[in-house]
DNA sequence: CAAAGCGATAGGAAAACCCGATGATAAAGC
DNA sequence: GCTTTATCATCGGGTTTTCCTATCGCTTTG
């Protein structure tokens, strides 16, 4: 049954019979059989089936619910036993957005220092593909925004708050300041972050509240090409400072605090809601509770 | 796999794999070695094993806890598509105190008639027993009191509050009264609830408050018991007022309110807590909040 | 209109499952 | 102290289920 239930999840997210079967080892008679033998047992129709892959009914959405559910809790147990078996151990996928990646780090090593048998993937995301991942058991947790834009049902704890800094060369006209403000930035020519990114959102939303548009000469999805623009081409980026400092030192290049002119973001750890959680999970979010830094704490 | 965690389910339950064996339909080999499938699966002993069965190890009861979630999410999946298949229908467990059982007939015919296919068993239970029902999935809902103990990871639904009452013969002392105070009652022999049953623990609170101790000559588990006494022995049993004037109907009895000192207990719907809520629990809840008394809702 | 892609079906081999019978061990009875 | 009983594990078999290879039928594409 729980077999099964797999197969549907395979299917619904390779929307292909072939390549969900090649995923879940078997062959395709195979993976054909096992969905129609849930369908019987189900007594519904669960796949829109011409001779194509035609999309799950909506009774087909709504199991799929409960798979995810289901294959998620049954691999959680193997997960939790296997951690009595050989203390804290098993493999973690962390999923987390660019500018929270010196947190993760940091949140990895301490956590491998304590439970040496515990390996982590560590994946660089967009916020909301990190809840994707997180409703589709593809990672077992992240490093996101915890406020402003809606979590889905998950467990969190803060980690630290973004203070934006302006990283430039120091031969940029406005590397001497001690601070800028957000209107100061309207003409510069900036490397930023992909409009798709929460942490550009943000930045967008301040920069309109100055009144002033920000010029993005260069758009990507990782601060290191950002950096690097920054250093060859003489422009500047916006980055949270910890961040900036992180990426900028070596380099020869100012990081000058902006002005805030709200509330700075918060940022933390974030999983999958459950009831039973796993003991994994658990020290995973205690340590996350022992190395935030205080004024993540505090609500705004 | 998930046939595995049924055979654990019914093992811990039946604390027996002759009879856990026959509950599900199978033979004593045939658990024996699921169970060991399970173990190997898992790679961890469940059960304490010795030519007795020795309950489970630590991490089996750890194990149960999933198996119980995973175990009852498959059924409710089972249980949704066969109410799209046939409209709402299936069979509800509801696991009720005794005062509120006419309260349950109430829900149940309701139900049924917006929803002819659904069928219903109405267990008479105690407080804590409800709560375990709903955890061994034995009960999909239950009616009981919702402050006063702790509940477990349910939702809940208020329907109405227990105003207490006096139920005696005409003949009685206190019959001819308006209304009577706690106080009045310390010399009164009564019928009451067993003490195991948390109404009776409320009635003793209200006692104690009132510096008098209750006098109880005849305790029962159903408050049909407790009316008969009242009836052919002349003493008297303190009911909820709805719950007395129903049972009291046509026996020539007198319901006489009783002075309220403390909040009235609310009586609710509960039902273990779930992600994906199943539609019928869904209409139940919803049902209940159309049905529940103006005053239940007010939060003391 | 031929070719390719995709999913369903058929048939046979392999594996898993389940049962009855039997074995082993510890508690209970005499 | 020995026998009996209760209880769970193991074994050998027949049956069912599962899974793979090969193939078919339909649809889309060039």
């Amino acid at each position: 049954m729980i077999k099964q239930l797999e197969m549907l999840l395979a299917l619904a997210k390779e929307q292909h019979f072939g390549r969900a079967a090649e995923k879940l080892g078997i062959t395709q008679p195979s993976l054909s059989s096992g969905i129609k033998q849930l369908e019987e047992h189900l007594g519904v129709k669960l796949v829109q089936r011409g001779s194509r892959y035609g999309g799950l009914t909506p009774e087909g959405q709504r199991a799929l619910v409960w798979a995810r559910q289901i294959v998620g809790d049954s691999r959680r147990l193997r997960d939790e036993m296997r951690s009595v078996r050989e203390g804290l151990s098993g493999h973690l996928r962390l999923a987390v957005i660019p500018t929270a990646l010196t947190w993760a780090a940091r949140l990895t090593t301490e956590f491998a220092q304590a439970h040496p048998n515990v390996s982590f993937t560590v994946l660089s995301r967009s916020s909301v593909e990190i809840l994707e991942l997180l409703e589709n058991l593809d990672a077992d947790a992240g490093l996101s925004y915890l406020d402003n834009e809606p979590l889905g049902r998950v467990n969190s704890a803060p980690l630290y708050r973004e203070h934006f800094a302006l990283v430039c060369r120091t031969d940029h006209p406005l590397a001497a300041r001690d601070r800028v403000a957000w209107s100061d930035l309207g003409d510069t020519p900036l490397s930023l972050l992909t409009p798709d990114m929460q942490n550009r959102r943000i930045l967008n939303r301040n920069f309109m509240e100055a009144g002033v548009a920000p010029q993005a000469r260069v758009e990507s999805g990782s601060t290191i090409v950002l950096v690097a623009s920054v250093i060859d081409g003489g422009q500047a980026t916006i980055l949270p400072e910890d961040h900036a400092r992180f990426l900028a030192t070596g380099h020869g290049l100012s990081v000058v605090p902006i002005d805030e002119t709200r509330g700075a973001p918060s940022v933390g750890l974030i999983a999958p809601f459950q009831d039973p959680q796993t003991p994994v999970l658990t020290a995973l979010f205690r340590l996350a509770g022992r190395i935030a830094t205080p004024e993540s704490a505090v609500t705004t």
